[in-house]
DNA sequence: ATCATATTGAAGCGACTGCTTCAATATATA
DNA sequence: TATATATTGAAGCAGTCGCTTCAATATGAT
């Protein structure tokens, strides 16, 4: 019988989290709902259906992975190719980025499949990833999406638990530029 | 009531047809025993659990891309870094290996989250990827790896939908390079 | 205080999930 | 021909899916 203010913003919040850390594949209504304290019921009255709210909880994600970019500028400006993928991939790694990580392959898989709310999804985070990528490469703007390009295929490379493959092809490429 | 031999293989076949053409997510019993002619009962009676049917059907279509990858050695043998690149990306946009690519995103993306069987198919496919690529680039051994990721960051980037992203990122290098 | 509206709980809808039970067939061997 | 075994169909299990229905409660404006 409590009435608590709706507050959609921290429902939001718990939502993202929830997903964040579980994947989507586990991102169904009542999952969901209970980590945000809450019920299905709810969530649909609020954001009309699952897609709705998937969007919102998306783009709000979306902002969360651009906000922890920006707060990790790797401080290799101005330094060869190499060092800067080297740098990213290691950045990759840390316990405040993977979790986007794995949620980025997961959209990316979605999009390619060709569903369209991915799809737009999935462009919004190419275009976050490449404008960050954009401003460590100020120096050679020309190589950006090149080098955008390899910090991709690393850090997928990376998440599937190739970290070994990704560390030798760095030593390699040091060894024979 | 006839009663055709179980043909296993041929049941393998049609499964893992199903699967390449519509994904995992829609990888369930019934739709796939009914692409296959027959019954949901039937695969897990032959098959045992869902789990070990998938890993059977993923293992068949891992030598399945291994031997169109093996037909598509990419006519470039000798050239530099991104003639090479550039041809593969172009390759992997044919209709032949696309649903493959598709595939394999999905299960990059089960593995990174650290599904077990997932994460050994994809190794089996990182293997298979990885070895093309070092056929492609024995004459610079030591650059597979980088080589091996830069395709993987641009077959990624194209699959999205961002095709006009890696033509660009492509013709930018061919004029920094 | 009244009343329209916003919010919520409880229950349930039909469809789907992997998988099982049971009974009936067909085949291979004796 | 008799019998053990392999194979199959039909039905159903409990659980989950997105979403709805209905009734009850609480809130704000009048």
């Amino acid at each position: 019988m409590p009435r608590a203010k709706s507050d959609q913003s921290k429902v939001l919040e718990d939502v993202a989290a929830f997903i964040l850390e579980n994947g989507l594949s586990r991102a169904s209504l009542r999952p969901m709902a209970k980590a945000a304290g809450t019920t299905d019921r709810l969530l649909i009255y609020h954001f009309g259906t699952k897609d709705q709210l998937m969007e919102k909880v998306l783009t709000f994600l979306a902002e969360g992975l651009a906000s922890q970019l920006a707060a990790n500028m790797v401080p290799v400006l101005g330094q060869d190719e190499r060092s800067l993928v080297s740098s990213v991939v290691k950045l990759m790694r840390r316990a405040e980025l993977r979790p986007y990580i794995l949620l980025w392959i997961e959209i990316a898989a979605a999009a390619a499949r060709g569903d369209q709310m991915y799809a737009k999804i999935a462009a919004e985070i190419t275009r976050i990833f490449l404008d960050w990528t954009r401003a460590q490469t100020a120096h050679v703007p020309a190589q950006a999406l090149r080098t955008f390009a390899l910090i991709e295929g690393f850090t997928l490379m990376d998440s599937m638990g190739s970290e070994e493959l990704t560390d030798q092809a760095l030593n390699e490429w040091k060894r024979a530029p």
